[in-house]
Order: C-alpha cells, then sequence, then structure tokens
DNA sequence: TAGACAGGAA
DNA sequence: TGAAATCCTGTCTA
C-alpha cells in the first residue's frame, strides 16, 4: 500500500469514514478581517459557501453515491457497484485514493482504502472466455489468473449450479449462461469482465445524414459523438455494451444514433411508451438516411418489424394472465439485431432484465438521466446490460448553452393550525397525503404566478382532487390523464403560442414528452420520495430558452412535516448533479402571501 | 374497418 | 406507506 503523500488540511471539505460514508461540508463559518467569526445582527454566525464544495461534489460523482442532503452536510457512500462504474471507466485506485486525500480534513481510516482497492482488484479478476466447444468442455470459459478467485467464487452454490466443471477443475459454460452467471457473481462480489464477445447481427447500412438542409446542418455535439465513441469503443471486447449516462433534453437519442451508425447492423429499440415510440421514430427519419420503410414500429397499434424496430417495454412484458407467456418476447428471435438498444435504462422492468440476460451475444446500449433506480436493482443493470461508458454532468451541460441555467427554490409553508390538528392525529400515509395538500400552497402558487407574469408556467402536482382545487380556485386549464387526447394538443398549442401562459398537470407531465416547454415549473406535490421523478420535472424546463434566460423551479412543501422530509429525498439526485436548492420559509398566516424573502 | 371504451397488469 | 397514468387486448358499435 501506497503511504499518503498529501497530509489533511483542516480548512479541507470532507470527512471519511470508516463505514464508508463520505461526509461533504457545503459551508463554512465566515471569518472577519480580523480572525472573528462573523455574525448578524441577531448575533447568529454567518456562513458560506464552502470554497472547495464545487471541486468535491464534482470528484465525489465520478465514484461515490449521494445518499443525504440536509443543508449543511452532503452524505455519500462508496459502494462496489460505484467504484466499479469508476473502474470501468478507466479510473484506478490511486486515483480515488489521491483525490480523497486531497479533499479530506481528517486522515482516512486505513480500512476504507484497503477496501476501495479490494473492489478495484475485483473488476476484472473474472472473465468470461470464449472457447471451442470442440476441443474444450463448452464454449465459454469462466477464468482467473488468481486460482484462489476463481476457487472462491465456485465455492458459492449459486455460481457453482451455473457451470460446468470438468476434471481439471476449469468452469464452462453455453452462450446463454453467460447472463444468469454474471447475475449470480455480482451478488457474491465479482463483477466479471465479459470477453465473450458478440454474435455480429445482419449487417444493415445506417448513416448519419449530415448534409446542410433547410433547417441547418445537423451534426453530432462533440459530446454526443464521444459517448456513442465510448459506447462503441468501451470494454475489452469493441463494439460493446454499456451505458451513456445523458441529461434530460441532452439528446440521448441522438448518442444512440450515432452508436447505429458505427455498429451498422440491424437494431431493436426499446423505449417506455408509445409516444417515444414516435418520437424516436421520427428522429430516425430525420437524422439518418433510414427511410419509412426501413423502421417499424411494434405496437399496439401496429406490429411492423423492419431493420430498425421500435418498439416498448409494455408491449415486450405483457401477459394473457398473471401466469402467461411474454408473447412478444419472440420480437428479440424474430430478426438477427446487431444492437440493442434501450432507452431510460432506470425503468427498465423486472421481465426485460430476465431476458436481457439471455442476450449477452447482442451488443446492448442503455440510456438513461440516472443510473438510480428506486428498486435498487443498479446491480443488474451493470451487469446486464454493461458498465457506465459515459457520463456529462448537467452542469457541465449547462456551461456549454445546452440546457438552460436553472435556479431551484424550495418554498417551505407552515401548516394551517386546523391542518396541524389533523396531521398530528394522522396515521404515517395519511400524515403524507395532508402535509402534501396543505391548502396554503394555493395561496403561494398563486403569488408565484403572479411574480412570474409574462413566463410560461406549469403547475406539477400528484394528487388529482388537490389539482382540481386549483383548477377551480384559479381559473387555469388542467391536464389529466382522462384529458381527451385533443383537449391536451390543443391546450399545448394555446401554451406554446402563448394565449395560454400556465397549465396545471398532473402525472401526465411525467410521461407526455410532447408536453410543452416551460420555464418555471412550480410542483406542489409529488410522490413518496422518487427521485428520477424530480430530476424529469425539472429536465421540463431545462430546455435552453431563446432569450438566453434561465428556469426557475419551486418545491412547495409543508414546513417541518413528511412532506419536507420526502422533498429532500428526491432533491437527492439534483444535488448530485450540481444544483442546490435555496431554501424559503413562508410565514405563517393566511391571506396574501409575501414573497419578500425571494430574491 | 375504424373508433370508442372497458378491463387487467404492474 | 398510496395514487395515478399508461399500455395492450378484446369487444362492441356504426
Amino acid at each position: 500500500m501506497t503511504a499518503p503523500t498529501i497530509l489533511p488540511r483542516p480548512d479541507n471539505p470532507l470527512i471519511v469514514q470508516a463505514d464508508r460514508s463520505l461526509l461533504l461540508h457545503t459551508v463554512r463559518t465566515r471569518v472577519d478581517a480580523s480572525g472573528q467569526v462573523a455574525r448578524d445582527e441577531n448575533g447568529a454566525p454567518l456562513t458560506e459557501e464552502h470554497p472547495r464544495y464545487a471541486e468535491a461534489r464534482d470528484a465525489l460523482s465520478q465514484f461515490a453515491e449521494l445518499e443525504k442532503s440536509p443543508d449543511y452536510l452532503h452524505s455519500y457512500r462508496l459502494t462496489p457497484i460505484s467504484i466499479w462504474n469508476a473502474a470501468a471507466l478507466g479510473m484506478t485506485a490511486d486515483d480515488v485514493e489521491r483525490q480523497l486525500h486531497e479533499l479530506t480534513c481528517v486522515p482516512i481510516p486505513p480500512n476504507v482504502l484497503v477496501e476501495i482497492r479490494g473492489w478495484f482488484q475485483r473488476y476484472g479478476l473474472l472473465r468470461i472466455e470464449r472457447r471451442d466447444p470442440d476441443a474444450d468442455g463448452g464454449s465459454f470459459e469462466l477464468v482467473s489468473s488468481d486460482p484462489d478467485a476463481l476457487a472462491d467464487a465456485l465455492g458459492h452454490r449459486t455460481v457453482r449450479d451455473l457451470v460446468r466443471v470438468d476434471d481439471s477443475g476449469r468452469a464452462f459454460l453455453d452462450e446463454l449462461g453467460r447472463g444468469p452467471l454474471k447475475q449470480a457473481l455480482i451478488r457474491v462480489g465479482y463483477p466479471v469482465e465479459d470477453l465473450g464477445g458478440y454474435r455480429e447481427g445482419d449487417a444493415y447500412p445506417i448513416e448519419l445524414r449530415d448534409e446542410r438542409r433547410a433547417g441547418g446542418a445537423f451534426a453530432l455535439r462533440d459530446y454526443q459523438r464521444s459517448a456513442a465513441e465510448a459506447f462503441y469503443q468501451g470494454g475489452a471486447v469493441s463494439g460493446g455494451s454499456g451505458v451513456v449516462v445523458l441529461p434530460c433534453g441532452a439528446g440521448k437519442t441522438v448518442v444512440a444514433l450515432g452508436a447505429m451508425s458505427l455498429v451498422r447492423e440491424k437494431t431493436l429499440i426499446l423505449t417506455s411508451n408509445t409516444v417515444a415510440v414516435r418520437q424516436w421514430k421520427s428522429e430516425i427519419l430525420d437524422k439518418t438516411t433510414l427511410d419509412e420503410s426501413e423502421v417499424g414500429e411494434y405496437t399496439g397499434e401496429t406490429k411492423e418489424v423492419a431493420p430498425v424496430t421500435i418498439t416498448t417495454y409494455q408491449m415486450l412484458t405483457w401477459r394473457r394472465s398473471k401466469t402467461g407467456d411474454f408473447e412478444h418476447f419472440e420480437i428479440f428471435g424474430r430478426e438477427n439485431w446487431g444492437l440493442v438498444v434501450y432507452d431510460e435504462v432506470h425503468l427498465l422492468p423486472a421481465p426485460i432484465f430476465r431476458v436481457t440476460a439471455e442476450l449477452q451475444a447482442r451488443r446492448r446500449l442503455g440510456l438513461t438521466a440516472t443510473l438510480v433506480r428506486e428498486d435498487g436493482r443498479e446491480d443488474e443493470v451493470f451487469c446486464l446490460i454493461g458498465p457506465k461508458r459515459a457520463e456529462v454532468p448537467w452542469r457541465v451541460l449547462e456551461r456549454q448553452g445546452f440546457i438552460a441555467p436553472a435556479r431551484c427554490i424550495e418554498l417551505r409553508i407552515p401548516l394551517p393550525i386546523e391542518h396541524k390538528r389533523a396531521y398530528e392525529g394522522a396515521d404515517a400515509r395519511r400524515k403524507f397525503r395532508i402535509a402534501s395538500e396543505n391548502p396554503r400552497k394555493l395561496d403561494v402558487a398563486a403569488a408565484l404566478i403572479e411574480k412570474h407574469r409574462g413566463d410560461r408556467i406549469l403547475v406539477i402536482g400528484q394528487y388529482l382532487d388537490q389539482l382540481k382545487e386549483f383548477e377551480r380556485r384559479l381559473g387555469l386549464p388542467l391536464i389529466t390523464g382522462k384529458t381527451p387526447n385533443a383537449d391536451r394538443e390543443r391546450l399545448y398549442a394555446d401554451f406554446r403560442a402563448g394565449r395560454e401562459p400556465v397549465l396545471i398537470v398532473s402525472k401526465v407531465g411525467n410521461f407526455a414528452i410532447d408536453l410543452p416547454d416551460a420555464n418555471v415549473a412550480i410542483q406542489i406535490s409529488g410522490t413518496f420520495g422518487s427521485r428520477q421523478e424530480e430530476a424529469q420535472r425539472l429536465g421540463r424546463v431545462l430546455r435552453p430558452k431563446d432569450d438566453g434566460g434561465g428556469a426557475a423551479f419551486y418545491a412547495l412543501v409543508s414546513h417541518g412535516t413528511k412532506d419536507q422530509e420526502f422533498a429532500q429525498k428526491r432533491q437527492l439526485f439534483l444535488t448530485e448533479q450540481g444544483y442546490s436548492y435555496e431554501i424559503v420559509e413562508i410565514p405563517a398566516g393566511d391571506g396574501p402571501v409575501d414573497l419578500g424573502g425571494l430574491a
């Protein structure tokens, strides 16, 4: 082990704890010229952002996961997956260790460094390699340069059952065994490097249309091109598998088109809903040389299979009955696909993991805005789709002008006294509902709408009752799942044209991709703590504006309640991406709301 | 043969 | 912890 070359500096922002959690100071107390702690008129100490907070956050985002983000102290955790993704990006244990030493204000517990090294060492320790089935005992073999590691892995029943071990102790498997074996191994702590390679799909010429057209030239942006190349060249076997992480609105589709133009084989695209299917199709027709006949939609309405076919997860996971077969899985065998694209990998349903386990000989590209899954199956994404090949932080795209700068503000609103009483007496789940539906939110929303006169505003909520109340009291149009398509389109059009500056939307807003862009979002209630939901909602207002103006995202929460607690959880992902929430407390009382605390 | 709608699933 | 939206299929109507 290398001795630390950098001594901890007391003014550094990071504390590394023995349980592998990391604490990051976001602020520090301000000191005046005479060396005294600066205080406000009430004598309370003043704080300022820690000068190395941003640097530390950017460093940690490469190899640690953000867990909690209260005001002053953010906590991160080092996990095997977070380290293996770093390893797959080419980082080494030395890199991570050096960055920790540079940021920490206390000595790093030695066991943490040992564990980090251990995880890095395990990455690629076991490999799956191709064999000649006639000469050897099977098509693929699980190998390791470290016999102890191989023996240790095979000591686990769940692993041992998936391979055939011959007399000399070599472990063989066949093609379909690759996925299940990788799943079993990652559960016992071995991320396998799969050098088994890919089966060639049917060649199909797919080229990006790069010519000048009426709408201007289409060209991949630099980060899109390098993400596509990182996917194609990433890993020991080129042509690869893995995940590209890009913010909403950064053009994930275009990255996939870039990858398709590198692979140049028949491609199957799996996406989350039918609107997305249509969007993919029009993007493909617009930006590649493929024409209508070469791109198929495989949905409830039309079941076309073409050299490039787009379908939905729901289509694939449909069953006649609870115990029936997945009747549409046969699409995977209908063509000799050379590439399978998984859109929104953070939403991938369980049955798709199952079928993907059998698809390890196909190239697989996962796209997502966040690797975080609410169900904690990050390890399955890692071993079945592949490691993270490229990631562009939101803030970087913001600096380059590809997404609009955004201000996030959490408004803490007191519960009126009579609701407070009901809240105290309610059980846990009623509490959340009561706090979410704080009627005072309506007054605050009205004040915000007034403040943002002239902007495009979306009011986003979770409960239909609450939303209907807003519709009635504010006299603004509401869109829910029940709103007929014709009405939706009319309202969207009015919103785009500026005739209708405010729309109230329910959870449809999470799915409807055709929802027009806004520059102000007011979230009046959200789910129990879905991080990706918050990210998507912010994504709604992040498209760059013609006037170069910024966006605002307001989260309205009831002060000191479950509502506030869950809001904090939702904010995790965005904090990790470098957004900080300003907190503004709304004074108690009724009548017009004073937004004086808001600059 | 298209559209509307109900019902089940996750 | 619960509510809401979606998608797919099948059936009914005109």
